[in-house]
Parts: structure tokens; C-alpha cells; sequence
RNA sequence: GGGGGUGUAGCUCAGUUGGUUAGAGCACCUGCCUGUCACGCAGGGGGCCGAGGGUUCGAGUCCCUUCACUCCCGCCA
């Protein structure tokens, strides 16, 4: 017999009957009845319902353990009366009559409850995140994400990717986010960083002539948090392949998408052949580049209407004419709501920090009508004309958004979502998978008004390369894709340039020169002057996936061991301050912040 | 860096126009209870009402400052 438990809490049903058994565990619950007492012990397997009454002469003690305290019981597995079974459970047949028990590790009043399905503050539950986790539905959670991880390495291999490890300890980067740093010992006033994603040693594996690699790799970006984003360090499913075009990227991703997300869950996939979208015509359609596709809800340019004579809204005319733009939202048949339908969502709109939605609904009496406030400003051919361009229908409503095009689509992007879930026009049991596709390679940077790199300044740009027009940078496009589902970013990947006459051109619009890349991206420009083959790869985020798949709205309940906002670790108490002799050993001093 | 929300018992929360001794459920302690599975019943301990300042005869409640947590913007190629 094993010295702590003959099977597990999950284990036992009426096949075991009259067996004398062992199982350790958890005080999940006790049921004091004075002269019976049930003990449900909880393992990571499941839960188990103990009984004892008072002839058993230890029952004075067991009725006094508190609830969270780990024992080891003997005893037998009886099989319950029909009228006492539990069919929430897998052990639910069955009880375990208590012979003996021993005491394996005391517990002091619990700061949280593990029994029950309450929610509770962040700061207690990552300060205990030890007892957090022994809770249901976070344990699952991580459970799931294990088997995700497992599974997806498990299909990478099979797919021929072969697996490796890359440095943890490496160069910091002058581009994208801002970069962990590590003093150096050895190297007084040097630093290493922490690498963001191990996007240049992917591509040195390729040059190196691996052909297929993959890696479940910890990334980490010194950013602010939010809901769907860890401060700190989070997963990718890292991935590159040689001799490859975006088609045999996109054919990976959807077969292992497929497979794994209908492993794991049961909600329908709305469209298993991913559909692609511009990033030109998401901004436009959905006034984002991670649109939600369960939303039907779509929006239309029709800046020209205003600038028709028997349209009389003159506001956005005059805007218009200096350079604004206006687009429209269609709700399909909401011309009955309510006028506190539409003045809420103008509200909530401004309340967003925007000017307001306009809106009219269409109407038909003897003739076409725009039904509210600003419905009189326009005529029955202007009305007709904003049919057509937004395919709007009679009974429909369109709402307008007039300004700068960034303000439009952002406003427009938010309403959308909105909207469509006061008009609860979202099912939620469905994933919506899409490509977003052409991606610009550079845009204009807000505040410098200089050209920069959108994105990847790896990123292969479209079109052939030896024909390359390079006269009018902001048209070019990039072998640059995203894939978005239900409005989350689950992953960026990119066909690399591996051409250096060509990267340096680039990087030359961006404002480096030869001297720059040579200095700043040694290791990279060096590898791909010795023979570099075409690749391409991707890197889906692990931590969403799973957040998808457990249908959680923050990445820390599939995290085991989460910071929090400020990037503070409450049970381990990171990060700390050290010690005068290590900083003296790093070279460091620490400016007091007055 | 900016904006919103929250902060009352170990935990989850209620607390009216400012008005006596700040409540409930769970947890904890005591007693009763042999078929519960959110067991039930009776009783008990437990509060710097996040902190500081102000207004007032009187502040959990109103005002100011500040701190913590969280959500969002910026940021995250």
C-alpha cells in the first residue's frame, strides 16, 4: 500500500464497493449533523464525500478541523442509497465510511474562501494565489492551458517543426517596445535586455538552415497592462519556416487553429476557411484592424453625400469642405426603438469623448423619409443615394460620424460594439477567426510627421523585388498579416525581408542609415549577406488562445502566477530592492527619486 | 502621464435627506442535531468605515488632499 493514498478523490465509484482504500487531500466542505459528519476531500482530481459519526471515537476531532486542512483518511467505500446520491460528482455513487484519519498540514484562518464560486478582489486572490488556485474554476484553467501548450507542441512536432530554445539574456532592440534590462557584471555599464519575441534569432535559426522552428516562448515587453495584456511577460507560439510564401504560413495556422480549437472547445466556427481582409478595408468596414466578425453590424463611407445640394446638414458640410470625412453605421431595423435608444448611444458617444452620433431611421410613406432629428436635411435622391452606398434598407437606422479619419474610425469602432451589444446582436457561442492582410509598410508618425516603419521593419514588402517602387513609400504594402478573432489580436507574423541591398533601402525611408542597420542590427544584416533563404513566419499568442478557449475576459485567470497593474508580483514580493554589495557588484547607483 | 470605477468585519456586500450603540451572508468560536451534499437551528467574538485634513452641535454619508486595487486612453512593430 502507498503511504499517503490508495487511488485519488476522483477515482472511486461502486466498482470499488467494499474496498478499504486511502485518499489524501483537501477539506473542501463538512456538514456537521452532531452525530454524523460528512468530509468532502478535494484533491486535483476531483471530490470525494467522507463520513463518520460519533461511534468512530475520533469524530470529536474531525469535527473540529477547519475547512482547508490536508488529511489522509482510511476507510471503506460504501455504496450510497439511491436516494442519497450526487450526480454533480464523479465520485457521487459512492462514500467513503471514515476508519482513520491523520493530519497532514494545519491550516490558519483562510484571508479567502477555496469553497466557493464568489468573486473576489484582485490584490487578495494574487497575494494567496496558492489558495486562489486550489479554486474550480481557476484550477481548470490552468489545466486547459497545460494540455493546450502540450497539444500544440504535440502538432507543431508533427507537422516536422522542430523545437528549440533561444536566449533569454540578449541585445536590447532600438525599435518597438520598450525593452526589460539586465545590468551586466562582467560588462560595467553594459546591459543585456530581455528579448520582446525572439524575432532575430527566429531568423537567424532559418538562415542557419533549419528549415522548420518553434518554440512556446516567453516574451517580454516593459508596456503597460490591460485586461487582455500581462505587464511584463507573456507566451507566443514563436514559429518561422523556410522556402515559404504568406499561403503556406496561413494553411499552417488555420490546420493547427482548426484542430485545437475544436479539441478544446464546443463553439462553432463561423468560417474555417479564414476570411481575409485588407487592412485598408478593415479600418474602413470596421474602423479597426481587429475587427469582431460575429458583429454584422458595418460601416460605410459617404463623405460625398454632403457634398450635394439637396442636402441641407450643414454642420457637416462645412466640415466636409475643410477636409473632414463622415461615415455611417447601419443598424437593420431599429426604426421602432425607442428615442431613448438613439439618444443614449449619441450620449454614451460623446461621453467617449467624441462630437456625438447623428442619426435618422428610413421611412416609407408615399415617398422615402429620414425619421429623426437631423432626418428633415436631407432629400428623397440624397436618401436613396445613402441606401445604395450603405446598404441600408427601409426600417433601418444609419448613424453618422463626421471628423478626422483616425476619429471616425475609432469613434465608429467603439460604436459598433456597442451597439450591437444593446442590440444583443453577438453569439457568443461562436469563434470568428479572420486575416488581416496589407499591411502599409510605413505611415507617418503623429508627432515627428516623419515617415516610420508601421510594423516589422523585417517585413517583406509586396510586389516583385526587383521591380520595387520605392518613390512613394507610404503605398507600399508588406507581406504583413494578423489574425484576429472575436475582435482580439491573437497573433502578427510577416514574410521577412531576407534581401540586405533591400532592407537598407528601406530603412533608409525610416531614417537609418547603412551605418545605423550595420551598428543596431549586426547579427541580423551580417547572416542574411551569407546566403538567407525566403521565410516567414507568425507568433500566436499562447495566453489568448487559451483565454478564448476557458472563455475568460482577463489574461490573468489563465495565468498561473500573474503581476499585477504596477507589474508587482504580491506573493513574491517582486520586484524588491537589493542590497548595497549588489549594487556595488553591478556598478549601479540608485538616483533617489525626491 | 491622463480619465472612469471601487475601497465598510477574515471574505462578499448593504448602510436612506448628515442624527443614538454601523448591519447581513459566508468564515471563525460555543451549544443542539444520524443522511447532508450551499445541511439546519440557537448563541458569541470580530470594525481606525483605505489614510490625512476640512465643513458641522454631529460625518461611513458632504468638501479637499492622498494611497491602494481595477478598467480604459497614451504605450504595446
Amino acid at each position: 500500500m502507498k503511504k499517503y493514498r490508495t487511488h485519488t478523490c476522483g477515482e472511486l465509484n461502486k466498482s470499488h464497493k467494499d474496498k478499504e482504500i486511502s485518499l489524501s487531500g483537501w477539506i473542501n466542505k463538512k456538514r456537521d449533523h452532531g452525530n454524523l459528519l460528512f468530509v468532502d476531500l478535494r484533491d486535483n482530481y476531483g471530490i470525494t464525500q467522507c463520513v463518520i459519526d460519533k461511534s468512530n471515537e475520533l469524530f470529536k476531532e474531525i469535527e473540529k478541523l477547519s475547512l482547508e486542512t490536508v488529511i489522509q483518511v482510511t476507510g471503506l467505500v460504501i455504496e450510497r442509497s439511491d436516494k442519497t446520491i450526487n450526480e454533480n460528482i464523479s465520485t457521487g455513487e459512492i462514500e467513503v465510511k471514515i476508519y482513520n484519519i491523520y493530519i497532514l498540514g494545519k491550516t490558519k484562518e483562510l484571508p479567502m474562501p477555496v469553497f466557493s464560486d464568489q468573486e473576489y478582489a484582485e490584490e487578495i486572490r494574487l497575494k494567496y494565489r496558492f489558495l486562489d488556485l486550489r479554486r474550480k474554476k481557476i484550477h481548470q484553467n490552468i489545466i486547459l492551458r497545460s494540455k493546450v501548450i502540450s497539444f500544440i507542441r504535440n502538432e507543431m512536432q508533427n507537422l516536422g517543426f522542430l523545437e528549440f530554445q533561444t536566449p533569454i539574456l540578449t541585445s536590447s532592440s532600438p525599435e518597438g517596445a520598450r525593452d526589460f534590462l539586465v545590468p551586466s557584471r562582467l560588462n560595467p555599464g553594459k546591459f543585456y535586455a530581455l528579448p520582446q519575441a525572439p524575432q532575430q534569432f527566429k531568423q537567424l535559426i532559418m538562415v542557419s538552415g533549419f528549415d522548420k522552428y518553434f518554440q512556446i516562448a516567453p516574451c517580454f515587453r516593459d508596456e503597460d497592462a490591460r485586461a487582455d495584456r500581462s505587464p511584463g511577460e507573456f507566451y507566443q507560439l514563436d514559429l518561422e519556416m523556410s522556402f515559404v510564401n504568406q499561403e503556406d504560413i496561413f494553411d499552417i495556422i488555420e490546420t493547427l487553429f482548426l484542430k485545437l480549437f475544436k479539441k478544446f472547445s464546443n463553439k462553432k466556427i463561423l468560417h474555417e476557411k479564414f476570411p481575409r481582409i485588407s487592412y485598408e478595408d478593415a479600418m474602413l468596414r470596421y474602423g479597426s484592424d481587429k475587427p469582431d466578425l460575429r458583429n454584422p453590424l458595418q460601416i460605410s463611407d459617404i463623405t460625398n453625400i454632403f457634398t450635394r445640394d439637396d442636402v441641407k446638414f450643414e454642420i457637416f458640410k462645412k466640415l466636409v469642405k475643410s477636409g473632414s470625412i463622415v461615415r455611417a453605421l447601419v443598424t437593420k431595423n431599429t426604426s421602432e426603438k425607442p428615442r431613448s435608444f438613439f439618444d443614449g448611444i449619441d450620449k454614451w458617444a460623446k461621453d467617449q469623448g467624441s462630437s456625438g452620433l447623428a442619426y435618422f431611421s428610413l421611412e416609407k410613406g408615399d415617398s422615402i423619409n429620414a425619421k429623426g432629428p437631423i432626418g428633415k436635411f436631407f432629400s428623397e435622391d440624397a436618401l436613396l443615394e445613402i441606401m445604395t452606398q450603405t446598404n441600408a434598407n427601409i426600417g433601418d437606422t444609419i448613424f453618422l460620424s463626421c471628423g478626422k479619419k483616425d476619429e471616425v474610425e475609432q469613434i465608429l469602432s467603439i460604436a459598433r460594439d456597442k451597439i450591437a451589444e444593446e442590440l444583443n446582436l453577438i453569439d457568443n457561442e461562436t469563434f470568428s477567426f479572420c486575416w488581416i492582410v496589407d499591411y502599409p509598410m510605413f505611415e507617418i508618425d503623429e508627432t515627428t510627421k516623419k515617415i516610420k516603419f508601421s510594423h516589422n521593419p523585417f517585413s517583406m514588402p509586396q510586389g516583385e523585388i526587383n521591380k520595387l517602387d520605392l518613390s512613394d513609400p507610404l503605398k507600399i504594402k508588406a507581406y504583413q498579416y494578423d489574425i484576429v478573432c472575436n475582435g482580439i489580436e491573437l497573433s502578427s507574423g510577416a514574410i521577412r525581408n531576407h534581401i540586405p541591398e533591400l532592407m537598407y533601402n528601406l530603412f533608409k525611408i525610416a531614417g537609418y542609415s547603412k551605418n545605423d542597420v550595420d551598428s543596431k542590427f549586426s547579427g541580423m544584416i551580417n547572416a542574411l549577406s551569407y546566403g538567407a533563404p525566403p521565410h516567414g513566419g507568425i507568433a500566436p499568442g499562447i495566453d489568448r488562445i487559451v483565454m478564448l478557449l476557458a472563455n475568460e475576459k482577463n489574461i490573468r485567470e489563465v495565468t498561473m502566477f500573474p503581476m499585477n497593474q504596477n507589474a508587482q508580483d504580491l506573493m513574491m514580493n517582486a520586484p524588491s530592492e537589493i542590497s548595497e554589495d549588489q549594487l556595488k557588484e553591478l556598478n549601479l547607483n540608485i538616483k533617489k527619486k525626491k
